[in-house]
DNA sequence: CGTAGGTTTGACTGATCTCAAGTTTGGTGG
DNA sequence: CCACCAAACTTGAGATCAGTCAAACCTACG
């Protein structure tokens, strides 16, 4: 496997760090796991609802989401993910997965065995406290997404999607919150935000005329942050970040 | 404290033995636990919103729900709890709390320092393993919740919860799932399914009307059970429940 | 260039909200 | 046992935010 992979599971790493504590036999540890690195092309489902899953998947490069369907075929994006982000920790301890994973760009990542993960859990106490830590974390996250999208009207929601989006995305180390490729289609930010992608492209179209983001394709820019914020009753003590 | 407390306690064991298998030790462990038993009066404010906790609560008896808030006022319920629960797990690794938690009905909980619970899981990996699962399926049940919220239309919505709160109810041993006592206000249901209750009582006339349940004042008759999932797109797989 | 996927815009529709007025229920005190 | 009160529930009419449908316009890419 090429070098970079083991660079990029460093990213890993350094997101284990900031969950918790760990020293440097913990670090080796997870350097030792067994894995296989593997490119994911756009739009490809990774992980099937309903199927048994025995894989954990750690995204090293790219963005992913997942989402659930209702009967009638409506499709809700219930979470995003950049890059050191496990994809399905839950498939340490839960049979089938109640959703799909998939790719939103091109991604790369590194398949592991439930089961090491767990060996790992077991023998390490600060990584199982890092993971749960992470666990945790999540679904504090999508508590928040409960709250957006039953309570928020619809310009609120997608700006708070993109605060969200710009500050995971600096806690990963990707770079500025103020300035960043924006993977997501207009539709898939309707499928996050429980709205149609008509309504999405007005209220880009809303704050971009209210002086808080200018577009360009897929690059935003969020010129005022401040007022950003406001608009988005965007508040990120529910990422739990490191301070 | 009265006997009946540690009765009520062993509801939380039977939830445990649920999540994961447990041996005579680990039951003896969570029997030892110390804990402070507590009278709660109905709508009461157990955990709030940003405060630091230190303890873990075990719902008892009664229910109980989450909720956050928006700047403007808006309301969301995250989730509803049944005898046996764990209301703040989180605690045990997150500082702050991110949302509050109120009694829905008149409660009893038992309020265990969480280094204490945190101990048992670092002596215990059976215990451990099985609060990791329920924090992961407390994550599946938010997901469902971003989708129900997101993408369900108003009269399945209510039909969901009430299939949740009926399959919930009955996993916990609170008896049939088909006719209940359902304690919460319709402007509650409508908190947890981001409508107004004016609309909710509406959508109970409907449901009504189609002959799925039956009201009489708070109790619920789920006539057809059948139907009533189908209306609901109720699909139990997410609850991960013992088979 | 031609095509496919994504974005933008306009006109119309409709589900849900808002406001406001009753009605029922359950508890409390006389 | 009845009268009263507050809280919760119900119903109606009108307003509005977001959805639908449909067409036109970009942009990337083969």
């Amino acid at each position: 496997m090429p070098s970079n992979d083991n660079d990029a599971f460093s990213q890993f790493i350094r997101k284990l760090d900031q969950l918790g504590t760990l020293n440097e036999s913990d670090r080796a540890a997870v350097r030792s796991l067994p894995f296989q690195s593997q490119a994911v092309p756009r739009h490809y489902l990774i992980v099937r609802e309903g199927e048994q899953a025995t894989d954990c998947c750690i995204l090293l490069s790219g963005y992913a989401c997942r989402h659930k369907t209702t009967q009638s075929g409506g499709r809700q994006i219930v979470s995003f993910h950049v890059p050191g982000d496990i994809l399905d920790l839950q498939h340490l301890l839960l049979d089938r997965a109640d959703h799909s994973v998939q790719s939103i760009t091109e991604v790369r990542i590194a398949v592991i065995p439930a089961a090491h993960i767990k060996r790992l859990a077991e023998t390490h106490p600060a990584i199982a406290d890092a993971l749960w830590r992470d666990s945790l974390i999540e679904a504090s996250i999508f508590r928040e997404w409960v709250l957006n999208v039953g309570r928020r009207d619809a310009k609120q929601r997608v700006a708070h999607m993109l605060c969200e989006f710009a500050s995971r995305r600096e806690n990963a180390g990707q770079g500025s919150p103020e300035r960043f490729e924006f993977p997501m289609s207009q539709e898939q930010i309707a499928d996050a935000t429980g709205l149609t992608p008509v309504h999405v492209n007005r209220m880009l179209a809303a704050l971009d005329k209210d002086g808080v983001i200018v577009r360009n394709n897929r690059e935003v820019e969020i010129t005022d942050w401040t007022r950003m914020q406001q608009i988005a009753d965007f508040n990120p003590a529910y990422l739990h970040a490191a301070a």
